[in-house]
DNA sequence: AAGCGCCTCAACCGCATGGGA
DNA sequence: TTCCCATGCGGTTGAGGCGCT
């Protein structure tokens, strides 16, 4: 970027910076659509936007991108972060891909709000607890001290859902926007390290959290139970 | 009404990575 | 093989909004 900045100080140009303007988004989407979304320090040079090609891409990739979501984290999406994060760590873009519309920006903004409201209530001695691995990525482990938890299907057993119900197809997220996506992401995960029938059963558990997040409430530990078998699964 | 603190989110920064010469 | 450049990614910052006192 100092590179960038010296340069374009050296032919005379100063880079905007800061807040784009509704005319700077125009013309972006303009050249954007022209061009394609690719060679962003061409389109930034040839569109006459004093900015970066990286800040273009930026605010292409976050804001002006069609089919993108604004709002709003719903609690479908929320789990699938923390599962995600759980899984992966702070790898943004990689959970940003499994969420239609969302940005790793946004993620990961999401991520420090609610990994700051997490914190909050820990010090307040919520029972939910997070411990985080030192020195590492700030993925939150959940803890399983005691012994004491129960598999998936005990939960659902527990609330009187049957395991049949649970493990059948039709089960699956027939009402979430995430239906087809799921079932793209298994076949894509067959790709990688012989892992299918991990994420298989990760993602047909997956699938029955996000199916049951409207019953399942936000301080259940049943996502937590869910995850934590799947997560220690070889 | 004013001041303050907290929260959210857009944008920036710097490093990593990949591809081409 | 090495270098250079564009792009991608994750961490961080700061402006503005909002609620509380």
């Amino acid at each position: 970027m100092a590179r960038e900045a010296a340069a374009a100080a050296m032919k005379g140009k100063k880079l905007h910076r800061g807040p784009w303007q509704e005319d700077e988004d125009e013309l972006l989407n303009t050249f954007v659509s022209l061009l394609g979304s690719q060679r962003w320090d061409f389109i930034a040079r040839v569109s006459g936007l004093k900015r970066s090609g990286k800040s273009c891409r930026l605010r292409w990739l976050n804001y002006l991108r069609p089919n993108i979501k604004h709002g709003h984290i719903s609690a479908e999406e929320e789990q699938i972060i923390l599962q995600l994060h759980k899984r992966w760590g702070n790898k943004w873009a990689r959970i940003a891909e499994r969420l239609p519309g969302r940005t790793d920006n946004d993620i990961k903004n999401y991520w420090r709000t609610y990994l700051r409201r997490k914190v909050q209530v820990q010090k307040k001695g919520d029972q939910h607890e997070f411990l985080f691995e030192k020195g590492g990525n700030a993925a939150p482990q959940c803890s399983n001290e005691g012994g004491n938890h129960k598999s998936f299907v005990d939960v659902l057993e527990t609330e009187n859902i049957s395991s049949d119900a649970a493990g059948t197809s039709d089960f699956g997220l027939t009402n979430s926007p995430y239906e087809t996506r799921i079932s793209d992401w298994i076949s894509e995960f067959s790709g990688e390290e012989g892992e299918i029938k991990y994420h298989h059963e990760y993602w047909s558990c997956l699938e029955s959290c996000c199916h049951y997040s409207d019953w399942i409430s936000e301080d259940s530990d049943i996502w937590e139970t869910c995850s934590d078998s799947l997560w220690n699964m070889d």
